[in-house]
RNA sequence: GCCCAGUUGGCGGAAUUGGUAGACGCGCUGGUCUCAAACACCAGUGAGAAAUCGUGCCGGUUCGACUCCGGCACUGGGUACCA
């Protein structure tokens, strides 16, 4: 009988499932190991064939380190607050828990198709009032913090208030009071300053069509990320995250993580640590009128060697000196400069970062060093958001500082003798190598030596100081929308305040509509007016953004039920962290950074014992869609000339036809072209028209559903009753061979590409394990590559091969071959023994570097070598079925009943390799003539590299390419190659 | 512009430390089985008539380079004036 993967799958599901074969012990005398998998967005579209990529991947892993004797924590949870399901009930009303849950429904149904060894008594889901309890939790425990500088971690904010009342640390903002005389509302707004979840009024990314503020890495190329909306900058009052806090260990512990180099250098440059120093430029006495007092404008420089090459300088046009330093007669031009500004988009901003604009105030500072007058501008390069919004211009030595000075007319010094040559003429010289000329005591020296000895000059004068800057920038953590977490915040005549612990959670309240309410206040707004803390005070109408619950959802899966505490500390002692980590990396600059953000915060808190989240990530790449279009028939008839058809009816034409007309080689003519659709079209014939009645036509690709495409091969019938508006059942399609062709093309999978193919498709025609091993053999798991189906059959093959295996003759008892399970007990042959151990030495190697494609490989050829040997030793064969179990459960553990095992195959010992078997008595050396193999001989492999050399000389072959010639040198590596230079 | 990854047959890809380039699979060609087709099985398959040539291009190191070094091109991803 044939393999029925149908029922042994549905079999095994079921098995594991009222079993809890993959339920996992918080205390195992075994040692623990933590596989990962970054949650899913439940979206209505479910998963497509990119989405098991990397969970098929985990899942591997998961079951092999179970095999290699370790207590594995594997679970799977949802995502599941976010905008496509409020979106939704924006537009239909329907609850988004309601669409939440149906779509996860249909993603566990999806995924257990596909026999993942995922606990499901541990799942999460981010929008359960179980789980957003401790999110909630977690941001009182960060607005009771603040980030001690000094023991350079996270303490209690009480802390700070003792240092405050007992003098040690001063209150910043020219309070200079005693903190208990201080007012409620003061010592508030003061602490809101320290905490690490706090309220302020910051510039954010707002996006008018989603009526939400969004996070820096939630815009992309000036619009937002989900749905490609435009994104403006808006002054407002904001809850935020001081993420900025943990800047330098987030960058610093990147080093010990074995991440990719590529996602840690995101991080890094996301993080952009810039050191440089600080430095006060004077405003010339000329420009100071009465009251002014010490006016200065300071910069931030990490080129401060370059100090006697300024030409100008330049200020934000935020900046808050500029109404001061603006002089009468320019007022009218820097107050249109600054309204041009204001009102320029991102989106504008970013796509003509060419442009260049700005405006002199008419005001001057003085050069620290030389004295002389240096103007200053405004211009919107610089951003008020880094450093201190002002910069000092070298025009000569940094590419925007020229720009502008180019742009303006604003003179150029040159101050660093390039190496090379260079045309100053055409663009400034940027780079830090070369020695300073023209700048008094800093000539001659070198660029490096320079900058060490202008700070400690700067220094002494105290003109500034040494001082580091980041990129990275607070995250704004408010969102105005219904579907997330209520912040647990109430105001008490004006003063935010968090719940206590027993008011959480503080559960998201019902409105009757998911929009911002008439006076432009978030959704939650709307909750009855007995929403209220305490019946009287209002809480925050904000939510907490997506990447709330994604942020510590690694620590709830060790404690998923726990009601006591976000997880207890046992749990997470003994769980650690994540050993493995996989998922896309589109999540580097957000998620990635957050979730290490927030382990340390906790670890600072002593609540977990990480500071680290995952210690291994692993990057899956995306899977594309393969696209196809069909290309439409588009005409205008001349004048006259009428068509008479039913309506609406349309023609389509091959692929193979267009291109032969459009690509240029000219193999068709119009008049060829138009003749044979006119001849192959019953409509054309019957209305006799002519390929002279066209007066114009065009093609124009439009997609088609891939389901409906074998190949490049349109399935007509298919499409016609494809349901796409019935654009194709009333239409012609004008071929010239048997097929109707289409263009192809790789893109993003999605659904409007109509190239989307479901997973469940490929599981119902061949099978879970077919799929899984065919995701893994497509190539290297961290590659991207477009999803094609072609090869699946070769999978299909194998698994059907691997079957035989067990089932082969000779059997006593069934006639033909792959009729009765079958295996002897005989021992194993030599030959036998060495393609088994050779192949549990491949796979165990293969599994730890990821490699899963190469071990697909791997156990065709075994599976090959085993059958041409007739293979059918029990002590092969089990240990062959352990080997499978990781990457094709079903089969394996069908196999390993079958075998006589009444227990499943998850817990069993992976094989060991004995090199014994592996041991050859000879080689076959490759026998090269400058590095050219050109034949081969085999020689005992306990021959000396000597008598190697003086054999092959012999050879008659060898005699043959050396034409006569004494060989110049002759290098022999012992068992891998001989050389024979000539 | 900057940063990262990649470029190998008709296609997906393999080659673990510099040592047989193209494993494995798809596709294709021929054959066996069949009334026929599908399935299955067997054989062949980088190019070239051959000598030889071949891992994006140019150069280098080496007895030997897909692998190391220098330069360039192209593709994909990230980022966007961060002083």
């Amino acid at each position: 009988m044939e393999y029925n993967f149908r029922e042994v799958e549905k079999k095994w599901q079921a098995y594991w499932a009222k079993n809890k074969t993959f339920q996992t012990e918080n205390n195992s005398s075994k040692p623990k190991y933590y596989v990962l998998d970054m949650f899913p967005y439940p979206s209505g579209a479910g998963l497509h064939v990119g989405h098991p990529l990397g969970y098929i991947a985990s899942d591997i892993f998961a079951r092999y380190k179970r095999l290699k004797g370790f207590n594995v924590l594997h679970p799977m949870g949802y995502d599941s607050f976010g905008l496509p399901a409020e979106q939704y009930a924006i537009q239909t009303g329907q609850h988004p828990r309601i669409t939440t849950e149906n779509n996860i429904a249909r993603y566990r149904e999806q995924l257990d198709k596909i026999g993942f060894s995922f606990d499901w008594d541990r799942e999460v889901r981010t929008s359960d009032p179980h789980y957003y309890k401790w999110t909630q939790w977690i941001f009182i425990q960060l607005f009771n913090s603040w980030y001690n500088p000094e023991t350079n971690k996270a303490e209690p904010i009480t802390a700070l208030i003792n240092k405050f009342r007992s003098g040690s640390l001063t209150i910043e903002g020219g309070w200079g009071e005693v903190w208990d005389t201080l007012s409620e509302k003061q010592q508030s707004d003061i602490l809101l300053n320290y905490r690490l979840a706090f309220l302020s009024d910051t510039m954010v990314n707002w996006c008018p069509q989603l009526g939400t503020v969004l996070a820096n890495e939630e815009v992309k190329e000036g619009v937002s990320e989900r749905g490609g909306y435009p994104v403006e900058r808006k002054l407002m009052k904001q809850w935020s995250l001081r993420i900025t806090a943990y800047a330098d260990r987030l960058l610093a512990d990147l080093d010990a993580l074995d991440w990719t180099e590529s996602i840690k250098e995101a991080q890094r440059n996301w993080i952009g640590k810039s050191e440089g120093t600080s430095l006060k430029f004077n405003i010339a006495p000329s420009q100071i009128g009465e009251g002014w007092g010490d006016v200065f404008i300071e910069v931030f420089t990490t080129r401060p060697d370059t100090i006697f090459g300024v030409s100008f300088v330049t200020l934000a046009p935020e900046h808050e000196l500029v109404e001061k330093l603006t002089i009468p007669a320019q007022k009218k031009a820097v107050d249109e400069y600054i309204a041009f500004a204001k009102n320029r988009s991102e989106r504008e901003r970013m796509a003509d970062v060419k442009k260049i604009t700005g405006v002199f105030t008419g005001s001057y500072v003085i050069h620290p060093f030389t004295g002389k007058q240096v103007p200053i501008w405004i211009g919107d390069y610089v951003l008020a958001g880094y450093g201190t919004g002002a910069v000092m211009a070298v025009p000569g030595h940094d590419s925007r500082d020229y720009a502008f000075a180019s742009h303006f007319g604003i003179e150029k010094h040159i101050i660093i003798q390039p190496p090379v040559e260079w045309d100053f003429a055409e663009k400034s010289y940027d780079e830090k190598e070369g020695k300073l000329i023209n700048s008094d005591f800093l000539n001659g020296l070198e660029v490096k030596a320079a900058i060490k000895k202008i700070i400690s000059v700067i220094e002494a004068k105290e003109l500034g100081k040494g001082k580091t800057n980041f990129r990275l920038r607070d995250a704004v953590f408010g969102r105005q929308r219904y579907w997330g977490e209520p912040i647990p915040v109430y105001y008490e005549n004006g003063i935010p305040k968090v719940l206590n612990e027993n008011e959480l959670p503080l559960l998201l309240p019902e409105v009757d509509k998911y929009l911002p309410t008439e006076t432009g206040e978030p959704p939650l707004a709307r909750a009855s007016s007995t929403w209220k803390k305490d019946g009287k005070f209002e809480y925050e109408y904000s939510t907490m953004p997506g990447w709330a619950g994604s942020s510590w959802y690694f620590l709830r899966y060790m404690d998923a039920h726990n009601d006591k505490e976000f997880v207890s500390k046992e749990a997470a002692s003994y769980w650690q962290n994540v050993d493995l980590y996989i998922g896309g990396a589109e999540h580097a600059t957000g998620h990635l950074l957050y979730i290490r953000f927030w382990t340390k915060f906790l670890n600072d808190l002593g609540l977990i014992p990480v500071a680290e989240p995952a210690k291994k990530l692993i990057n899956q790449g995306m899977i594309q869609g393969d696209s196809r279009f069909v290309y439409k028939f588009y005409f205008v008839l001349i004048e006259g000339v009428t068509c008479f058809m039913k309506e609406p009816y349309r023609w389509y034409v091959s692929s193979d036809i267009v291109n032969k007309y459009q690509k240029g080689n000219s193999s068709m003519t119009r008049e060829q072209l138009l003749n044979l659709i006119v001849n192959k079209s019953e409509v054309f014939q019957k209305n006799k028209i002519k390929d002279r009645d066209f007066q114009e036509f065009k093609f124009q690709p439009i997609h088609v559903d891939v389901n409906c495409v074998d190949g490049i091969n349109l399935n007509i019938e298919k499409i016609k009753t494809w349901n796409l508006n019935n654009e194709f059942a009333n239409s012609e399609f004008i071929m010239e061979t048997g097929n109707f062709t289409c263009e192809s093309e790789v893109e993003k999978m999605s659904k409007s590409k109509w190239n989307v193919v479901s997973p469940d498709d490929i599981v119902e025609q061949h099978g879970a394990d077919c799929l899984r091993l065919y995701e893994m053999f497509l190539g290297p798991l961290e590659q991207s590559k477009p999803w094609n189906t072609s090869g699946i059959s070769g999978v299909s093959n194998f698994i059907r091969k691997l079957w035989r295996l067990y089932h082969q003759s000779p059997s006593p008892i069934g006639e033909g071959r792959g009729e009765v399970f079958y295996v002897s007990n005989e021992s194993p042959t030599k030959p036998e023994l060495k393609t088994l151990h050779k192949t549990i030495k491949k796979i165990a190697q293969d599994i730890e570097n990821f490699s899963f494609n190469t071990s697909v490989s791997s156990f065709m050829i075994c599976v090959n070598e085993l059958t041409e040997l007739k293979c059918s030793k029990r002590e092969i064969l089990e240990s062959l079925a352990i080997l499978m179990a990781p990457y094709a459960p079903h089969i394996a553990e069908e196999l390993w009943n079958k075998l006589g095992h009444e227990e499943t195959i998850t817990f069993a010992a992976f094989p060991i390799c004995y090199e014994e078997f592996l041991i050859e008595s000879s080689f076959n050396y490759p026998i090269s003539f400058n590095g050219k193999t050109r034949f081969f001989q085999e020689y005992d492999r306990a021959l000396s590299k000597e008598e190697v050399e003086k054999e092959v000389l012999t050879l008659e072959q060898t005699q043959k390419y050396l034409e006569g010639k004494t060989p110049k040198k002759v290098i022999v590596v012992h068992n891998k190659i001989v050389n024979i230079v000539i």
